[in-house]
DNA sequence: TGCTATTTTCATTTTTTTTTGAAACTAATG
DNA sequence: CATTAGTTTCAAAAAAAAATGAAAATAGCA
């Protein structure tokens, strides 16, 4: 089975198969890029092009994964505030709606994953100071040059996330 | 052996010791969020704190990788323009030392990693319009907002990298 | 409350990525 | 130009990440 045949199933309308196609590989792309599996993308992708809120089960059958990987991806998704879950009359199942609003998904991603670090990283700077040798060392001010590098990293990557959020406020 | 072990043979300096391991641990962390292995984190986090050129050879002995790591690690490190080779006299090995501007690591890294996603993406969007359903279907007002949307996303993105380029001017 | 549809969890399997190390290659040196 | 130190390559092994699916948990409904 090749990577075109995977999503041609069970297919209604030729059209919107070609636009989930897409937005599929689209997705499964930029997730990879954050780091997410390809699940997640796949998952996502093909919420985002559907006007109808699509089930677990629906979302496993259409992408022939897993309930398992389902479930999962789901559940990266809602942490991630990607997806909404909408109300249907008269069926108790969840109804899964991709968050259209990528500037929230992105913010959630830079809070959630990279804050984090940037966090760790200063705390690990004020460590690497205590750690620094004499300043009559000979190589005194080799380290120093390099901490205050690193200083400067994380001092302009704190100034990127923000700007990063305000720049994404598509 | 654990992880504090690992880096705490044929030390002759306890505060350098202490330094280099933070420093490996911290851009092992960073090249992790960038996607790259963590002998490549490792190898950049050893050269980063060493006053000295250290030879491919040094490179493996001091963080107990194969010699097929260092020397895979070193060609990645260097097709990011993040190492660089020194001449020492009368060796005929090859001595690395590490870029310390960070600004030129990230903009190869931008370069040679998302600028042609971006590219492609734009690509993608083209089809999907062409993919889209006749003006007169029922949904197509929702398939227009979402290509709308992604069209937002792709320009942003790529606003983003020249203004990512100019805060990483450290 | 008990029943059942739905969802989650997680041990196991599968897939992908990374590392290893020996063989092939390259190039400096006598 | 033959030797050999140094480096790269790449098939195989190891490790890490992701997917599976059955059992357990949960939650809506009668």
């Amino acid at each position: 089975m090749d990577a075109n045949e995977k999503y041609s199933l069970q297919t209604k309308n030729e059209v919107l198969e070609a636009l989930e196609l897409e937005s599929i590989d689209f997705f499964v792309r930029l997730m990879s890029l954050l780091g997410l599996p390809r699940s997640v993308g796949e998952i996502y992708g093909l919420l985002y092009f559907n006007p109808i809120p699509l089930t677990m089960d629906q979302v496993a059958t259409k992408l022939e994964i897993s309930i398992g990987s389902a479930s999962q991806g789901l559940k990266t998704l809602r942490s991630l505030k990607a997806v909404k879950t909408s109300y249907v009359q008269g069926d108790r199942r969840d109804h899964y709606l991709a968050e259209s609003e990528f500037r929230r998904l992105f913010s959630t991603f830079l809070n959630d994953e990279i804050l984090p670090h940037l966090e760790s990283a200063i705390d690990r700077i004020k460590r690497m100071e205590k750690e620094m040798p004499a300043e009559s060392s000979e190589d005194f001010e080799f380290y120093n040059i390099r901490i205050e590098k690193l200083k400067r990293l994380t001092k302009a990557s704190g100034r990127l996330l923000p700007a990063l959020a305000r720049l994404l406020k598509l």
